[in-house]
DNA sequence: CTGAAAGCGCTAACAG
DNA sequence: CTGTTAGCGCTTTCAG
């Protein structure tokens, strides 16, 4: 029952001319004479001839398609950097697929859809905050027009633009020591990324620079989502000197510590402070509503197209990493540190002054 | 500076043997001794060899990969269906590619990268709101297994899968109508798609059941955005006798036109009640929750997925039309009719008990 | 078990 | 202006 496949040649025949004529009239490349081009327009039209796009591409032609891999296609986050990246790539006058890659999508090689993807693109681009490194090595190899985003593990022959990590997390962790806070716990994300690692050390950093020595217990590494978040949380305020503060290594995970401290009884912020990372559209609207950090998305989508573009026409070969600056958004959910005010609620109003104007920053 | 890529070829010459020999050895198909077989696969590890996939593609071979095409990628609505196609998608053992169609995707045939995607797809999930009519008939004469999700418009060949439109709309007119309202506006979307005609149909229906004669004033076609939702509800609340309740289809539009009343000193729901359409994650938040119809996204997006599926297997070929069902889901934003009540406030208390009623249904 | 030949559909080269 | 030849990288015949 298969509907036989109108091909050139069919065209070409049917309108008494050889295949490669019938390419040129129908591609307008070369010369053609208008007759000619004609018949063979008829001739297409009438068969509803369909180039076959995948042929032309095996003949090396530019297919004016990049292509994006993603994974956890699903996050907010992601698809907020999708809309962008869609835009500018329109911009740019070329198309877009994207691949939502499976876990399994790079096992010592590519899997056959990410080769496909390779094949048909001009240039890819990859969002992939769980790339683990062992791809690295594969991707780079491929030697391809490739742009990394958001991608900071190990350094790379491959460009890379992402939003900045570390500083922007030592200053989410300064504005927790700021209210007062000293035992300010940390719940980082899974490991195949960079962000975990980076923003773990721009919370050491600050730390460290307000001379706190950090207990290791203080540090724990979930997996970016809400149950994790649950659970770390749970953990940590279990402890014997429970942290005052968490700072979560993506909302997702601060909204699980959020439920996991109140299950406790405690408060948000009164008994325990909460800031999180990525700033997603429902962290506005938490009760509290969360403090997180935001990184310009829209830039970085911008900015990684154009150099992916630049790289697919040969302007540019060598590896580079370009930073934007994060934001941090104050709401609240973080409040002055009372570390004694579950024991003795009445020590509250000793700072009471502080944390209202904690609270109106917090209104942005 | 192009690094040569390495081809079969050049895995066979390496190993002494054939190309077809590489070939079965690689893949495991056929005949190939062990000590050949090892022999070929150090070469090709020796290489780095990547097979071309879009090469294999051209000799007919299936590709597993389902490709899916989208348009209006960056509704949230389409990011939930997206996510339970994806996971579908994967359960069937398939990859998928996704296609964020441009506008011109189809002018007169399809845009080369569409046909790319016709090319190395097994099969293709339409998910496009905004799909032309015109368009219908150039993708039927595809002849690929190919299926259509929410697009609803004129009979096609093609099998589709949607959500219930028309009987739920009747159903949220009918909810506005047991709160009194009898001039109830409708606020339409954009014509590419049978949505909006077919939620209009709904509105119709319920009307003229309960004998209401609907004014064509009161009927009025926005862009299915935020936008038109604004002009279009301003343009019913300037009628000399404006509607009470406002049934827009979908939410977007339906922020927009709760702005309009807002923009006017009119109070939602007291003076003038709106539902929406998709239950978009806003619409919880919004002052007040918007009254609004809920599709089951995840059994839409599976559906057409197994559709599809038998339908790359070769088991079925005819035309098929699948609804599920839809929810109302009442909220705030709806409230009894008081048509006086901006004249003649003190007219509220009447139906006060009625109106509590119907804001404890919502509080779901 | 292995190879040679043929061809998927298309388009660069070079002739006419 | 048009056609012939050749070949992209791979896999299906069909013979060894």
């Amino acid at each position: 029952m298969e509907m036989k496949v109108i091909t050139l040649n069919h065209v070409a025949s049917s309108a008494g001319v050889s295949a490669i004529t019938a390419s040129r009239a129908l591609n307008g490349t070369g010369y053609v004479s208008p007759e000619t081009r004609a018949k063979v327009q008829a001739a297409a039209e009438l068969l509803k001839y369909t180039p076959n796009l995948v042929a032309r591409r095996m003949k090396g032609v530019r297919s004016n398609v990049l292509g994006v891999f993603v994974n956890h296609f699903q996050s907010p986050v992601m698809h907020e950097l999708m809309a962008t990246i869609s835009l500018a790539v329109r911009r740019a006058g070329l198309d877009l697929i994207i691949y939502d890659t499976p876990d399994t999508f790079c096992q010592g090689g590519l899997n056959s859809t990410a080769r496909m993807m390779y094949g048909m693109c001009d240039g890819l681009l990859l969002v992939m905050p769980r790339l683990e490194e062992r791809y690295l090595a594969v991707l780079e190899s491929e030697s391809r027009p490739t742009v990394l985003v958001n991608y900071i593990a190990s350094p790379t022959t491959l460009p890379v633009v992402q939003g900045e990590n570390r500083k922007a997390s030592a200053r989410a962790t300064t504005h927790l020591l700021e209210l007062g806070h000293r035992r300010i716990g940390f719940i980082g994300g899974s490991h195949h990324t960079g962000q975990s690692a980076a923003r773990r050390a721009g919370y050491l950093d600050a730390m460290g620079a307000a001379g706190i020595a950090v207990s290791p217990q203080w540090i724990v590494d979930g997996a970016f989502d809400r149950a994790s978040g649950y659970s770390c949380a749970a953990g940590l305020l279990d402890l014997p000197e429970a942290p005052t503060a968490l700072f979560c290594a993506n909302d997702d995970m601060a909204f699980g510590a959020m439920d996991a401290i109140r299950a406790r009884g405690l408060r948000i912020p009164e008994d325990v402070s909460v800031v999180g990372y990525d700033d997603m559209l429902a962290s506005r609207h938490t009760t509290p509503p969360l403090t997180t950090l935001r990184q310009p998305l829209d830039q970085i989508g911008d900015r990684a197209v154009a150099e992916l573009v630049r790289r697919m026409q040969g302007g540019e070969r060598d590896a580079s990493v370009c930073e934007f600056p994060t934001e941090l958004i104050v709401r609240g959910s973080t409040g002055v540190c009372r570390p004694d005010a579950p024991m003795a609620p009445a020590a509250a109003k000793k700072s009471a002054k502080v944390q209202q104007t904690a609270r109106l920053a917090g209104a942005r």
